[in-house]
DNA sequence: AATCATACATACCGGTTGGTATGTGTCAAG
DNA sequence: CTTGACACATACCAACCGGTATGTATGATT
């Protein structure tokens, strides 16, 4: 009866997609389940079938979703590098060449989560927490390699660094998706460029 | 019949925090009216009749509850310095000695508003970014003032710069948010002071 | 003293939400 | 050929949502 008979894991797949896009645009919270079956074509029966609960498939969302392209992005690049600041900056700049198309509307999808479900929910802040520390880890260690190769300063606290490189990087994003302003995004993270030269040994 | 009759910007005010107070635990979409009334003791009738609907009593909120914080938390310490970078960096130290209770669990209210509700409604973005321009026009006339009295390195950009600052400083506590750690909080302010002394003449 | 707008309270409503119970077609195993 | 688990679809539900219509006590005005 149905175009593509009995393939779930496709099926589970156009559920995740489309709920991550869901709660891009408008937050898990205000997420609606019924918008998200009305975009991939399929039911509730679908769903519920898939997932125990709509924590459980915002929380898969994370992990199945999100994690994938953020290590595409962000960590990828750094991965056993010895110049991490010229890496960073590399990135840096070919994000303000061509941002994300999404990046000045919607902002970061794990920003978002994070400012809005952490204060209210213990298990989307663990799961949230567990993959920004993984990208602050990603960031440290590069860092440290920096130390060693001797890009990096060496008065500099690695793990401290890294938690506000990032940190700066999703304020950015925040207030440029405020402003919605792709001149005050490159703007800023000419600023954040900037800072990364103050690193330097 | 009331203990207090015919106070009605009494009611209005009361109306406006436990709204605040809602908002900033769950989110403007995620507030509900009835636990708002329920905090305040009133019903509906008073509601509708000082707001008429609630997206005006959230652009409400941000304007006499949040502008109002704003100004006197971050606007008062930087008016006529002529030494920004110091009153800054005070600002910062005092901060991180005393957190106020609500930032690692609850987050900035006007960062929180931000994230949630400027992808979602033009009205809440331009109201949002008001504010968010005046606090970065408050930092900018405060570098300006400081580049004049050569605190500040002449070759920095004050518009830019202070962007970034309120940026950096907004993603500082969001991520501490998440992260819900005092010493997470505390370090990343550390940095911001860090990068606040790179701007030094 | 009568009138009338103000400042609420009470009761109610349609719509949407996440969630469930049940039905049904498909496919693989025995 | 039958059975049974899997992968959905359909129908339904209680709870809550924002919003409205109406009622009523108060205080000022004339």
């Amino acid at each position: 009866m149905n175009a593509s008979i009995k393939t779930p894991d496709l099926t589970r797949q156009k559920l995740l997609e489309a709920a991550f896009a869901e709660i891009h645009r408008n937050g898990f919270q205000a997420a609606s389940l019924t918008q998200i079956l009305a975009d991939t074509g399929l039911t509730k029966g679908a769903l519920y079938h898939h997932f125990p609960d709509k924590k459980a498939l915002g929380l898969a969302v994370i992990e199945e979703v999100i994690r994938p392209q953020l290590a595409a992005m962000m960590f990828a690049p750094l991965a056993d590098t010895l110049q991490p600041l010229a890496a960073m900056q590399a990135l840096l700049k070919a994000k303000a060449r061509e941002p994300d198309p999404w990046v000045v509307t919607l902002g970061c999808p794990l920003n978002n989560l994070m400012q809005e479900m952490s204060p209210v929910d213990e298990a989307f802040r663990l799961q949230l927490n567990g993959l920004f520390e993984a990208w602050v880890g990603v960031v440290t260690a590069a860092l440290k390699r920096g130390l060693k190769s001797g890009e990096v300063n060496a008065a500099i606290k690695p793990a401290d660094t890294a938690f506000f490189i990032v940190s700066a990087l999703e304020g950015c994003i925040g207030m440029s998706k405020n402003t919605q302003s792709v001149a005050a995004y490159r703007g800023c993270l000419g600023q954040l460029s900037r800072y990364l030269d103050t690193l330097k040994s």
